[in-house]
DNA sequence: CAAGATTGAGTAGTCAATCTTC
DNA sequence: GAAGATTGACTACTCAATCTTG
């Protein structure tokens, strides 16, 4: 339909299917082997290498680029759960803190291992050091342009 | 957390932002500018490559890695719109066809060249000719271990 | 009124059950 | 009974509105 020569359509097809497998596979043995969905899984990755297992709602929307009412509503699933806690925040009591329990303290630490295991089984292992370079590459170059571009989309006034 | 070298987490990190915020931005840009989401858009492309603008759904299905029920509930909300419409198979009264619209027609006809241009935009014109190489044969590969392994999967019996 | 955060309504996707025809 | 397809209930995400404190 568009126009896009062969070897862009080939890449751009490629990444585009590349993608979706790679994160649907992934994602699926990650809720069969740990009963975490993606999402979960990158809450509690934050949360367990922030000091005292903790963060700031905003702060966890940062790093996850999430919107704050996705994040909100996830995080009261997790908390239904026993993932996580909801904690008051002394020095702003507009705001709260997020804090792993033990419960998630242990679900992360099942759930990690076995995660980096299908990421190197599916991923990792089966590209060539070079071409993780390249991908590596290819990536922080694109995110550049993006945060680059969306800022100036903003100041068109 | 989990244990990635750092040339194989840099890697791994990379694509994994590199695929959601590519991904988001180009979503956005294509419901902005058509009023299409991504599933629309990846539908009307496959119909309007088909002969006749027609498919049955199964093989959309093929085509698009969905679930059925995926599948059907977005084709109803599509045919609601007026993008495609049912029709009957004379062949095999089980199945049915879905078609293009004359208004789904113009809808991708408008979408696609913009589309296109945000692809280039934002990904293609970034990235050399031997990146768009690297990237192709980065996804081939990893495309053939999950499609080879997932039929592994199924014969542990 | 900004910032931090939550809520509710609406839309999209998943899983299991169902229906019909081969 | 299996293939082609749809449905309904449930879960997840988005958008706009809201609430509270700084």
């Amino acid at each position: 339909v568009g126009w896009l020569d062969g070897r862009e359509e080939r890449a751009w097809r490629g990444f585009v299917s590349l993608q979706q497998q790679v994160r649907r596979r992934i994602a699926r043995e990650l809720q069969r082997s740990s009963g975490l969905s993606e999402a979960d899984y990158e809450v509690l990755v934050h949360l367990s290498e922030a000091p005292d297992g903790r963060m700031r709602p905003y702060q966890l929307g940062r790093v996850t680029q999430w919107e704050k009412s996705r994040l909100s509503h996830h995080l009261s699933r997790m908390a239904e759960r026993g993932l996580v806690e909801r904690q008051f925040c002394p020095t702003d009591s507009r705001g709260s803190f997020v804090a792993l329990t033990q419960e998630g303290r242990s679900a992360i630490g099942a759930a990690a291992p076995l995660h980096v295991e299908d990421v190197r089984r599916w991923f990792i292992d089966v590209l060539t050091p070079e071409q993780l370079d390249a991908l590596a590459e290819i990536s922080e170059t694109v995110l550049e342009h993006l945060a680059a571009e969306g800022d100036e989309g903003a100041c068109t006034s």
